[in-house]
DNA sequence: TCTAGCACTCTTTTCCCTCGAGTGCTAATT
DNA sequence: AATTAGCACTCGAGGGAAAAGAGTGCTAGA
């Protein structure tokens, strides 16, 4: 059933209201904004309870939008803003300072999302599979000699190796080739037992290395595909009238501030079109998250790969102003790591749309 | 002036017990401790209050240590503690995982001294200015090659370039030559324009690829001598008792969550000889932590580079106790890291020795 | 259908009182 | 001279009761 426009009028000014000030907010409050009695406000607001989109802390208090509230507020009632100039510069600037490492970028994006948003926020990428494209044995002394490998997503590994004896450099060349020939192209999954002990047979005197670089592969693929989850700010929370009581803080704190418990609860289902996610109170799967909000973008971070960065807070959360400022990062990094514009079709568009009229 | 015996005694006690219980502490229960009436033991504290050990927090409250009583508590009185075998071992067995890049290394460290603890805690390596020892420059294809760089701390750095236009095997070959001609062995500090410039001119064809190359090399030296810091359990902070007031906690934690504010506030002055440090309250440079202690130790990472773990936490800490884990977590890591025993002379000591007789 | 008015509800704030832990002092005791 | 027992005093913490205030629900009238 449809809600009567004065309904949303009033739905929207109580959420607005209450994500400003975080009080309860009565009839009165409301009368002006809407332009009638409030005792006509209080009908209205008594049927919007009764329909599951309002809720009383108590009898004598005013109202508290409930998720459901919340959820409507944000799929067809918040206002689309758009970042102010001041805004959007900084974070450009901030993403101008293009960092080769895809780690410390995280780290940097998400204390930029926690800083401009002031709620704590987070930062990864999730990578595909990788393969070794090609190796290069660099032989350097008669004890050491460097392995390269460069890797599918164009990133380039490298490690140091100490001999406990000397070598030729020939051999390393011959292990060089060995390992071109029987280790690239493949993910780490398909690195099998089988193909170690075959390359160790034809590696003859240099068997005994086969293993340790073998698994300096492993290694390089493993860690190119787990996603490093950068967790920043989550001191903001202190911040929030919400978490002034130390317990609940703390116990928000700790789940946010462990990575592998967040990323638990990341996209299982999807975003929406626009790329954003809003996950309300209890529509989120950990219980740490009940009470609080998940808002999260989606960009293309190039070659196939997705990044997420989202914002943790309480239930009453500048939505609005967080997922403005979500899309306008998500799309400064797409561009920055993909080199697409629009890589989720309305980004932009929902960053560049004019605010509604409001007053 | 040296205090009797039994000050010290009284002293040691009311440091004790506040540790413990974060509540001011009156005569009457030390008295059965001192083994004197309660009468006795409040002439005694009123002249330890006299004197500047202890405070009043107000007329008729019991006791609590001033820094100065904490002061003398850390330096003479305290009991040196021995870790439990459960606690070495569960420190043993985590060190003992060797994490080959330092990074991550370092924010583990970070993360298992606040957990062993209960209060947040840095880690960081300071590290001597390096140089490059070789180059090697692979060439991948047309337009794409790869530099290797051997630093001399032996680790290896790499950077995969691609060009918009082509070039030949031989032109890379040269171009490595004459970086391992003329930028090897030279810090970052040292690499100056005229050097690049007498490359650039001594390059040929090639000089356009100088820049590209001379700045990663700067970025390489630059970044491995600026030290990672890691900080880990700021939000254990909300679990003491003088953090319940939100305002007080969000302060103190975003100065930690903020590792170069911290830095600025390290080893300016000396460890002590048994490689540990602790500074009280106000001794602190920082004004955010003019109400916190700070408790670091030492190690040695070899190669001549320091490294430091430090844990904060309110005047009112456990000292002992975490000093001791600090002073075996340290040991652990000197022995991992430049293979050295005892480095500090007295770590090992430190931690072995039997407890005092108490109670 | 909206509005004005009013009685009612429930929380928050304030004030005051009591309770108790702890002190400081004095006088007695060792 | 040092220690102890005793006692009056101080000051914060805790607990209601009462008042204040904000907001509701309902009814009657426009």
């Amino acid at each position: 059933m449809e809600l009567s426009e004065r309904k949303k009028r009033i739905l929207t000014a109580v959420v607005d209201s209450y994500i400003a000030t975080a009080e309860p907010v009565g009839s009165k409050a409301l009368a002006e904004k809407i332009g009638c009695s409030s005792a006509t406000i209080r009908n209205e607001m008594s049927e919007l309870t009764g329909m599951g989109y309002l809720e009383q802390p108590h009898t004598s208090a005013g109202r508290v939008p409930s998720p459901m509230g919340y959820r409507l507020y944000v799929n067809e009632l918040m206002e689309r803003q758009k970042l102010s100039e001041a805004e959007a510069a900084a974070i450009n600037e901030k993403l101008a300072r293009k960092n080769e490492q895809i780690e410390k970028l995280m780290a940097e994006v998400g204390q930029l999302t926690s800083a401009m948003t002031q709620y704590p926020a987070y930062a990864l990428t999730m990578k595909p599979p990788v393969a070794v494209k090609r190796f290069d044995f660099i032989y350097v002394d008669a004890n050491t000699f460097i392995v390269v490998a460069l890797l599918t997503d164009n990133t380039v590994k490298n490690k140091l190796v100490h001999l406990p004896f000397s070598v030729h450099q020939e051999q390393i060349t011959t292990l060089n080739s060995l390992f071109n020939a029987n280790f690239t192209g493949v993910t780490d999954r398909e690195i099998t037992e089988s193909i170690i002990r075959s390359t160790e047979r034809a590696a003859g005197d240099t068997y005994g290395l086969v293993a340790v670089v073998a698994s300096f592969t492993m290694e390089c693929l493993a860690a190119a595909r787990t996603a490093p989850m950068q967790v920043a700010g989550t001191s903001q929370l202190l911040s929030q009238p919400e978490f002034r009581d130390p317990d609940k803080a703390h116990a928000l704190m700790s789940f946010i501030s462990d990575g592998s418990r967040l990323m638990d609860d990341l996209p299982p289902a999807g975003m929406g079109s626009d790329g954003l996610r809003v996950t309300i109170g209890p529509e989120n799967l950990a219980e740490e998250l009940k009470d609080s909000s998940v808002v999260m973008a989606s960009y293309d971070a190039g070659d196939g790969m997705r990044g997420y960065i989202g914002v943790v807070g309480p239930t009453r959360m500048d939505y609005s102003g967080v997922a403005a400022k979500l899309s306008y990062i998500a799309a400064g990094l797409s561009r920055l790591l993909a080199g697409t514009d629009a890589p989720e079709g309305l980004n932009n568009k929902l960053v560049l749309k004019e605010s509604d009229r409001h007053e």
